[in-house]
DNA sequence: CGCCGGTTTGAAGAATTTCAAAGGGAGTGG
DNA sequence: CCACTCCCTTTGAAATTCTTCAAACCGGCG
């Protein structure tokens, strides 16, 4: 329990699990970090009746065309939602990492138009709709909240269409670090400008619409500007002022409430 | 009052104004489209506080940096919402109809991250966010279809995001046609295959990350391929299966209730 | 009539993709 | 512990899509 500002939950509570509910912190600390939460809030959150799974790398969460009947909490690891195009193309819309709640979504559009993927080994909390549908009508608070987090997912949708339709390459993959790192460090996962680096050049070409040959020509040049450095599955970011500056990058979109 | 799925308001209400509920009609009908409404929540919709205005084109209603107090309804005509990058260069993020309330999100999201813009002649309702928040409260029906509406547009701006990434210019332009007159129709402004067509080409290509050249250039292939006529500012779709073919369009991700 | 914003076309240039192939590193089975 | 494989990275070179530049055209409007 680091962060100051997240209200301790009452020690001598019993909850169903201990290991459930530190499994479900990030996501209070996520929502108590919008908007206050009260202690019942928090009780809401924790004593969710999740199912919680452990994934490996490539596993499909949902699929493009599934109706599902729980939302999914991102706990560790990194998942990400594409869609195939024509033929043997793929567009991947955004990435998630702790916290997040990707497919929120799922509780009002019945049918998935996206798949969501695991991108390395992942600890994930699987929330039925049902108890969601009725913490939403019971904790108006923790709706409000959950409401804001799906539009925040919106306003990066918009923002990648300003990275891929009107940044060229270099800018645009600058710009996808830049993000990467920023909502890393919302969730305390940054470590010395480093952050741990899953993605495959491919997979990023295919977020950013670009050829993995191209990508790599992009990395070539960052790395030669000298502002990032990838090795193993770790990226250092070695000038974050001129990395913001060439991707253009301004970070008021991710409405993070602690903006740094 | 043509469609037959709409419940009709109690004839003998005294709304403020008979003018008002007429305006308000495009959204009691959008929201319909998505779930029962009840009595009270079409007298909640009808009654709203709102101001109308009338708009020229290129007016804006809401501008990147603005805390907005107040969210707005397109009753009649074109809007869009774009974002300025780096030097001189515009990416044009989704376009609204009659019936869209583009800028929902500013109900718990402080700060917009982008512009709001009238395309043509418009009426357009400004609603006060303060009862937008007592509905929410009041009415939890609607506070479900409106964030269900919220989610829509997430959709729709994942598709962009496809579009823009993984479809050559020419499937782009098509398919971003097909989302127009998929979504016209399903307000009922469609007429034998033609839809009122206000954009310019350069304002397309900001919309689908183009120049104004090579938009051209797709319109001349439309057209030589047969598929689409633009005259004056309509547009008509001469054959709706080879469009919907070249821009592998499928409108799953409309989350039209009633889809065709 | 003349202006203005939008459309259209040609031609040259740039960004990016595709094709092809080599190099590296980590895990697996022998 | 080595060899082998698989997947990812890296590089070169040709091909393609799209942009930019430049200029003509067109239609409506003051």
């Amino acid at each position: 329990m680091t962060a100051g500002a997240l209200p301790s939950p009452a020690g001598e509570e019993r909850p169903m699990s201990e290991h459930i509910r530190k499994s479900l912190l990030p996501l209070v600390r996520r929502l108590s970090a919008s908007g206050r939460l009260t202690a019942e809030d928090i009780k809401a959150v924790e004593t969710m009746p999740v199912t919680i799974r452990e994934m490996t790398p490539g596993q499909d969460l949902m699929r493009q065309g599934d109706r599902p009947s729980q939302s999914c909490l991102i706990i560790e690891g990194i998942s990400y939602r594409y869609k195939i195009i024509g033929e043997g193309s793929r567009q991947i819309l955004s990435y998630h990492i702790s916290g997040d709640v990707p497919d929120l979504q799922s509780l009002f559009l019945d049918v998935m138009d996206h798949t969501l993927t695991t991108m390395t080994t992942s600890k994930v909390a699987f929330i039925p709709h049902r108890y969601l549908h009725h913490i939403l009508q019971a904790q108006p608070n923790l709706a409000r909240l959950l409401w804001r987090d799906t539009l925040i997912d919106g306003s990066i949708s918009r923002e990648w269409l300003c990275n891929i339709g009107r940044r060229q390459a270099f800018p645009r993959v600058a710009h996808l670090i830049c993000e990467l790192y920023a909502r890393y460090e919302a969730v305390g996962l940054t470590d010395h400008m480093t952050i741990s680096f899953a993605m495959t050049q491919g997979n990023i070409g295919d977020a950013m619409g670009l050829s993995v040959v191209h990508v790599n020509r992009v990395f070539r040049e960052l790395r030669q500007a000298k502002l990032v450095e990838v090795s193993g599955r770790k990226l250092k970011i070695l000038d974050w002022a001129g990395l913001q500056e060439a991707a253009d990058f301004n970070p008021e979109y991710l409405h993070l409430a602690n903006a740094a």
